[in-house]
DNA sequence: TTGGTTGCCGAAACCGGTTTCGGAGCTGAT
DNA sequence: ATCAGCTCCGAAACCGGTTTCGGCAACCAA
């Protein structure tokens, strides 16, 4: 053993106290100890009690790497980082995990992190981590209508929660952002606000939280007696050029939208340069609303109205989900259904133009219509 | 103990290869097994080969928990997430635990990762990791001039690598990307092409890489026989907002400068919108060359000239670095020094307006100068 | 032949916990 | 008084490894 890491093992001469410091310390035995700690049935409660405070006044803390070669466990959170994702999903990175870490940590857990780069890697490093004792149960971000995933998981018994729902929710543990009420809110603010031709343009189709928001728009629509229209309707925009393509190409139709509920701030922002060069002002001509909360939704002008997740929080509650589950609580009990706060920042605003008058403008750019680079110099109405 | 957790740990009925089996299948005891698998001398060279032959056979693979309890390793890599830190150091965070998730599991080890709001939680999470044997070593991103970290760690004999270098170099293991070279071919691009007052606008200067960084500058002003000039120096600027108000302040100068030299992109993607209210065009009248790579970078017109650094890769080096050294490499052989890429996109040119041209033109905005945000040529209102 | 090394491996303790098993002591019914 | 049934805790095995210790056999020199 090289000279270096007999040091790192050496060092640090407060050794832990350990079980039996404890147990010795009362004149109990480790065993009785274990269980009074771990609320076995058979033990008297007052030895319960002493044997409780005896460990606190002492700072005894199990040794995790050591309950997990009995138990299998090592109070540890599971967490994959997809790379092959796209990168509209990543910018939260940071705060997820330090809301994961958050609540593992409050709870004398900790996090264990694996980056993949393909979903059938996932499924590998999870059986792995699982059966190293590295992770006792997982988060899975991003779920999918159809989740392999989660098929694996419930095969193995490997307990984990899921951010997002999916098809049999009631079985597995969720934490969730209603999106579904946003895009329905969103609707209806716009249609307040005057707006009649109404487009929506969704995320990617795999994912759970596409279907919910589109569910949402839809009833959005119905709320307030509008009837959907495919062509005002685009999937798979993650984004700023997606969504500029898909906004370019309602704006062509005969009855353009005058405004615009996004899945997402990515496609969202996708709009602004359009309007630009369209020679429409967002918030007058164009009204637009969308979600997520990404940083660059407050910088652009006007700021985009859009409904923020709280990441943090999310990872935080999916933590204390799994937490829960792992030590036992039942599945059905371990949902929680958050809603987003809408930031009402002033792309969304009363239409300068009907369905008709923007149409009509669009038209006049010249030949090439819409897709022409040329620029009116209109002033704001 | 509650039905669910059954059922975890009873399933799989796929029991691990434990190291028993192996030595049972060899007629051999654990003992031999274990020393046999690890290197010990007293183990003749045949019988080792037959244990590692049959090893492999069997699919074993120590269980890190079962080694930690009496090594007090576990084969993790354990890195924290500083929260408090500016957001200019994140977006690459997916990017960097990939890299390092990479290296840790191609040993097989993994990856702990906690979330600390302050220096003192760092240090507070560190020792509590180690003492509970949930990391065996660290990686410590964003090495300061002076830091806390390091000096803890490295009284405490705990095994670390550093993303940066620090004073005392040669002691500790680290792995960097040279800002300095960076810095210094800007400064020699920038005076090829022609400029003659080239600006340097710096990070935080807490941090080593500024320190590095402005070395880098300096010596590329020597090189090219320029003199320093303190009023063309900036420092603490790590936002777009940080940028533009060290530039907008430079620019106001007698002798205003043509080339400017950022330490981070972050702070160069200020320069856009002020040099579009000057009426200014980059990479004609200002030109710019930046650190670091951004995505956003690529997005801006003319797109940002910058130093792009391979963050995944960053990650994948100081991950395996760190194993080495945890494994018994001496400190002194673990440094690595990569260069940044060199990506000219176009807002760098030679200079349209020489320095007094442009503080002519400057003062030609009118009465208040560059402070004003009067627009010779207006947009749509 | 004897005694001292050396090479190589087995036996057993150990790490810090958990879990099974059994039994002592008390209670209550017969 | 006896016996069954609880309650509560100790003893010991166990988990999957690592490490210490000691001893056998072979080798080597005297």
């Amino acid at each position: 053993m090289p000279a270096a890491q007999q040091k790192i093992t050496q060092l640090r001469g407060e050794r832990r106290v350990t079980i039996s410091d404890v147990s010795n310390a009362l004149g109990l035995t480790k065993s009785t100890v274990s269980r009074a700690l771990n609320g076995y049935p058979d033990i008297a409660e007052g030895t319960r009690t002493r044997v409780k405070r005896m460990a606190q006044k002492l700072g005894y803390r199990p040794l995790a790497t050591a309950q997990a070669i009995r138990t299998g466990r090592v109070r540890a959170i599971g967490f994959i980082i997809e790379m092959a994702e796209h990168d509209a999903h990543r910018p939260f990175m940071a705060e997820f995990l330090a809301g994961m870490s958050r609540s593992a940590s409050a709870e004398g857990w900790t996090l264990t992190v694996a980056a993949s780069s393909s979903p059938e890697e996932t499924l590998e490093i999870i059986s792995r981590l699982r059966s190293e004792s590295k992770a006792d149960g997982f988060i899975i971000p991003r779920t999918l209508i159809n989740d392999d995933r989660i098929a694996t998981l419930q095969r193995n018994y490997i307990p984990f929660v899921m951010f997002g729902r999916t098809e049999t929710e009631e079985e597995a543990v969720w934490y969730d952002v209603a999106g579904e009420d946003a895009m329905r809110s969103a609707v209806e603010h716009l249609h307040k606000l005057g707006h009649r031709r109404i487009a929506f343009i969704n995320g990617g189709s795999q994912y759970k939280y596409s279907q919910l928001r589109r569910e949402g728009y839809l009833e959005g629509l119905k709320n307030v007696g509008l009837v959907a229209d495919p062509s005002l309707m685009a999937e798979e925009c993650l984004s700023a050029e997606d969504g500029r393509a898909a906004a370019t190409k309602m704006l062509s139709q005969d009855e353009p939208p005058t405004g615009f509920v996004f899945a997402l701030d990515k496609a969202a922002l996708g709009l602004y340069p359009l309007a630009a060069e369209l020679g429409l002002s967002i918030g007058q001509h164009l009204s637009v609303i969308s979600y997520d909360g990404v940083p660059e939704g407050a910088a652009v002008t006007p700021p985009l109205s859009t409904h923020s997740v709280d990441i943090t929080r999310a990872g935080e509650r999916l933590g204390a989900l799994l937490i829960r589950h792992i030590r036992g609580d039942e599945a059905q009990d371990l949902h929680e259904l958050e809603q987003a706060t809408f930031l009402d920042r002033g792309s969304a605003g009363a239409p300068a133009f009907t369905s008709a008058q923007l149409s009509a403008h669009l038209r006049g750019l010249g030949p090439k219509g819409v897709f022409s680079n040329g620029r009116k110099h209109h002033e704001n109405p």
